[in-house]
DNA sequence: CTCCGAGTTTGACCTGGCGCAAGGTCCGGC
DNA sequence: GCCGGACCTTGCGCCAGGTCAAACTCGGAG
């Protein structure tokens, strides 16, 4: 393995505060591994003996439920933590970590985490503050399959991709790795033909475009409204 | 206020391992409060500046959306602490939390939190089990949100609230606190009529009795088969 | 005891979106 | 360049469950 880069993580929220010496010492204890676009990072169920940082790349943590059907419980951006179930007290990962995109992921070994949390100032307040966001998050997204319209939901899934991820492309934004109707629709809770519906009657409409795997927004703004966001 | 009675939390899971002084030490800095059913112990959105421990009476924990829809997020039982926002990095409480039933709380200023965190042995370890419970038990909701059918969501969400506040009587287990048709429906994203339907026909099977805001639970395998559990 | 409002029940109707089925199209591998 | 598999589109029929409307019942306040 060759020597990683501090600038890697240096900048990254968990380890905002830490010196140069830190941050080294942290790189040297790391294994830094890539993943093809589509294969696990970790699978729900397994022993939990690593965490890992999404250096580059988009995860995406699956359920599988006891009947088969998946369901995507969100997209981690690149420079959050992933697979930190042991800081939550569990001995086995509760979902599965595919690559949405290929990945680039350094990971530690479990038994390392406490001593990071109480070594490394601030590495506590961000996770936990990470926590809380995803907490935050969904929440919001209950509210919405509880509440919200099919049409309304899957506006908001395309929404929030962009924003997390979304890359500025001739005509629009992109969202930054491959998403297919039936992802779309595993997170939603709809059904991949709903989804293709919806989004060539959007694309009729001139709010996005797509091609396969791509989706490229070029209105956000009326994607908005149709999301229920309220004026 | 009267002295408070430490055997009343010296055996909750967050000061289990803490030892007689402590346990006073942390008792003399609480304010406890009753609360009528109904009320608001904390509102979503209100600056938080206190943390609050159940120590008697079941709370709801509600999301109000901005078109005005509630959302019942979850059910808090005794033992348990609630409003930890503080912990989570956010200075405002996230939902509203009611009384389901008459409660009884204590509670300590925000400021207090970071030296429970730090001086008493297994309150950290003990307050993030807890939160991995919720993310996980949330994870589970938005699964069963985005793939069960109605009936199989109120039959879950009926158990649920059996297993976790559950008091037997004759004939069969009571939920321990008053629930309204409204109120499961805004824990399962339906309708109360729809709600009503089901219980009604429940009811006509011999699987639950119900009179208003009380439900027993008779014949709690067969609501199991209901829910969609996997056999 | 009576009144009143919150909670519940039930019926009739209507529709969003799911299931099924059949094709179309793009892309990577050979 | 051709083939095959993965992905996308579209039409049609149907029904779970939402909406609207109306009446009933319980239990507490006075």
């Amino acid at each position: 393995m060759k020597k990683l880069d501090e600038s890697l993580i240096a900048p990254l929220p968990p380890f905002r505060k830490l010196d140069r010496a830190q941050i080294r010492e942290i790189l040297d204890q790391a294994t830094s591994r890539r993943h093809d676009e589509g294969t696990e990072i970790f699978r729900g169920g397994d022993e939990a003996d690593r965490f890992f940082l999404l250096l580059d790349g988009v995860a995406r943590v699956v359920r599988v439920l006891p009947g088969g059907e998946q369901v995507i419980v969100r997209h981690i951006p690149p420079g959050q933590l992933i697979g930190i179930a042991p800081a939550l007290g569990r001995a086995t990962y509760p979902a599965t970590a595919v690559a949405a995109s290929e990945a680039l992921t350094l990971s530690w070994p479990t038994r390392l985490w406490p001593g990071f949390m109480s070594r490394y100032e601030g590495f506590a307040t961000e996770t936990w503050a990470t926590v809380g966001q995803r907490l935050d998050q969904l929440h919001d997204d209950m509210a919405a399959l509880a509440t919200q319209a099919v049409e309304q939901r899957v506006a908001a899934c395309v929404l929030r991709m962009v924003n997390q991820t979304g890359r500025a492309v001739e005509g629009g934004i992109e969202i930054a790795f491959p998403v297919t109707r039936a992802n779309i629709a595993e997170m939603t809770g709809t059904t991949l033909h709903t989804v293709s519906r919806l989004l060539s009657a959007w694309e009729k409409d001139g709010l996005v475009e797509s091609r396969r795997k791509r989706i490229v927004v070029t209105q956000p703004h009326k994607l908005v409204l149709l999301s229920g966001a309220t004026a």
